[in-house]
DNA sequence: GAAGTGATTGTTACC
DNA sequence: GGTAACAATCACTTC
């Protein structure tokens, strides 16, 4: 993915010309650590380098993201000429924040199935990474069997999820 | 052309 | 328990 990398300099100035700073602590504390990490060759990779996995599963969408990508198409539509992602994220968030508890539920529901299925992919992940360890031989026929019982079981709550999707509508 | 950046919140995973 | 990374998105910037 293209997830904080952290290569060099690139950026800032185009940042500050499509929106202003925030002034979120949070926000404030979350890119203080992003730049930290990134200025500071990243520390998770000193911790854990080996961990970059192609074949693992991508971590499930929290309910703020489940939201994001219905805002995003909202967002696009009323503001055609606003594309910075950063300006959609912002105002996401402050969406977010708008919404009550039970607004929130449809996009928790969702993600809590994104989580489901993640834990799933997740368990077949791990088994493969057992069984590489146990037989590296056998890593591209364990990795295709995982994939074959992983693939059954996302079609299947994938299925699930179609229907819900429009129950929640 | 490839790759990183920003902005958001929530969740995961690691120490 | 605390904290950092990462999940999506895409125009733009830099090398």
């Amino acid at each position: 993915m293209k997830v904080a990398k952290g290569k060099g300099p690139v950026r800032k100035e185009r940042k500050e010309v499509v929106l202003k700073p925030v002034e979120d602590s949070k926000v404030g504390k979350r890119k203080a650590a992003l730049k930290a990490s990134k200025s500071s060759n990243k520390k998770a990779k000193n911790v854990k380098p080996a961990k970059k996995d192609p074949n693992k599963p991508k971590r499930p969408p929290s309910a703020f993201f489940v939201f994001l990508e219905e805002f995003r198409k909202v967002y696009k539509q009323e503001h055609p000429n606003i594309k910075a992602v950063s300006a959609v994220g912002k105002a996401g968030g402050e969406k977010w924040k708008s919404l009550t508890v039970s607004e929130k539920a449809p996009y928790e529901a969702k993600a809590a199935k994104r989580k489901q299925d993640y834990e799933k992919l997740m368990t077949a992940y791990n088994k493969k990474q057992d069984s590489d360890e146990d037989d590296d031989d056998d890593d591209e026929e364990e990795s295709e069997r995982s994939k074959s019982e992983v693939h059954d079981d996302d079609e299947g709550e994938s299925g699930e999820e179609e229907e819900d999707d429009e129950d929640d509508d």
